[in-house]
DNA sequence: CAAAAGGTTCGAAATAATTCGAACGATGGA
DNA sequence: TCCATCGTTCGAATTATTTCGAACCTTTTG
């Protein structure tokens, strides 16, 4: 889960879940010209890490975040890691 | 910084930094056969990360815990990083 | 002073992670 | 039905990490 999270991309992609479920083309990385096996594999590394949900819904794919469980595993981290500062530090 | 602890190796090592300070040699690796270079480099990235402060102490080095910096900078995190339990899911 | 102890740094080789395009699968609309 | 949409998976190429030995530096001990 560190693992999947200590990339800034991936990192992005679960503040944008924190709010609720979002469908896959509604997730936006910071660079839009990605192309979508690339995204295809970020979500993997985060659906593997348990940090996300990936479930089906029409053509279009539901992503969710992995609250309780994540919660219940590593109790606090989930909420310190979204809620840390972006960027380097000042220093 | 996440990147750093995603490693169960480097995680460990900051687990023994959580009670105080350490000389290097005290520290100990999971197999006490890698060799002192490799070593050196784990510390290294964790030093990189501000996760570890490492200074001379005689012919020894003693490390020791970043923790005022990266609570600062991540409140909440390294708590919450270094209290998760060991190992894989259960599921 | 010489040698041992405790570590760092530097390459090079081995591993692992990321990136991309192409091929594929399923669903929804014309 | 046919085709466009939304994603996944595969394989290959690129890039980043890890690992190790050898050379080196500093401090302590004999």
């Amino acid at each position: 889960m560190l693992f999947a999270l200590s990339d800034p991309e991936r990192l992005a992609i679960a503040r944008q879940l924190v709010d609720g479920p979002l469908d896959m083309a509604e997730c936006h990385l910071s660079n839009p010209d990605v192309p979508k096996s690339t995204k295809s594999h970020l979500m993997k590394v985060l659906r593997t890490a348990g940090v996300v949900r990936n479930e089906a819904n029409g053509r279009a794919r539901r992503l969710s975040l992995r609250r309780e469980d994540l919660d219940a595993r590593f109790p606090g981290l989930l909420d310190a890691v979204l809620s840390a500062e972006d960027g380097a530090p000042k220093s």
